[in-house]
DNA sequence: TATGACTTGACGTTATTTGTCAAATATAAT
DNA sequence: ATTATATTTGACAAATAACGTCAAGTCATA
């Protein structure tokens, strides 16, 4: 399997690579600095529109960066809980059958 | 597929089942019997020792209802987005390499 | 040491969750 | 119909969590 990173990680890694400082994303997000940092490295949670915007900002595809976050305040809601894969199944079975039941 | 049922609709059927009044379970939860109607009318979530607690109550048996309260709440979470059901398979993958990897 | 980038933690504000209460609405028996 | 009991509804309050600012701290480098 293909590794794993975390939001923060990618987005860290794609500032980096455009020569931005936290500061001037941060800006152009308007929100402090810190927060950015603490993004950055998972110790908070972007919103979806911060998402959006660093998609755009940073020239991420959005799609992927969105399921990204997504997954990961998915595995955020089940970090603790032992039954927790048995329950992400369980979601992925009733998901397909509401799908199928347009309900 | 089996039938998808609500975690509400399997409290009330089985409270009513043994012939409780949503006062008395109420009481046992310690809460007002507002909040355990709305419960089983899945107009609110219950919390995770509520679940536990109702599953002595009812005798449900406890890991199929902490299952399926689980798999709700990851639904909750990304029920009103678009990429939800390829943001589920992606944390599948996580959890499983997460897993392998001991992380 | 001086400067710039980033990190850390204390703090206040706002939003969400969780609960109470009382009134409204069934449901059923007298 | 009236009474009694069960459930539902919505307005509100309290507790908790999320979100942000700020200032002081660390780290690297000139």
């Amino acid at each position: 399997m293909k590794e794993s990173k975390t939001t923060g990680e990618i987005l860290r890694e794609k500032r980096e690579k455009k020569g931005l400082l936290l500061r001037q994303v941060a800006a152009m997000l308007d929100i402090d600095t810190a927060i950015l940092s603490k993004i950055e490295r998972s110790e908070r949670k972007a919103s979806k529109e911060q998402i959006i915007k660093l998609a755009e900002i940073l020239e991420l595809d959005e799609e992927d960066l969105i399921v990204q976050f997504l997954s990961e305040k998915i595995l955020y809601e089940i970090k603790d809980e032992e039954l927790g894969s048995k329950a992400l199944k369980v979601a992925e079975q009733k998901m397909k059958y509401n799908k199928s039941h347009k309900s």
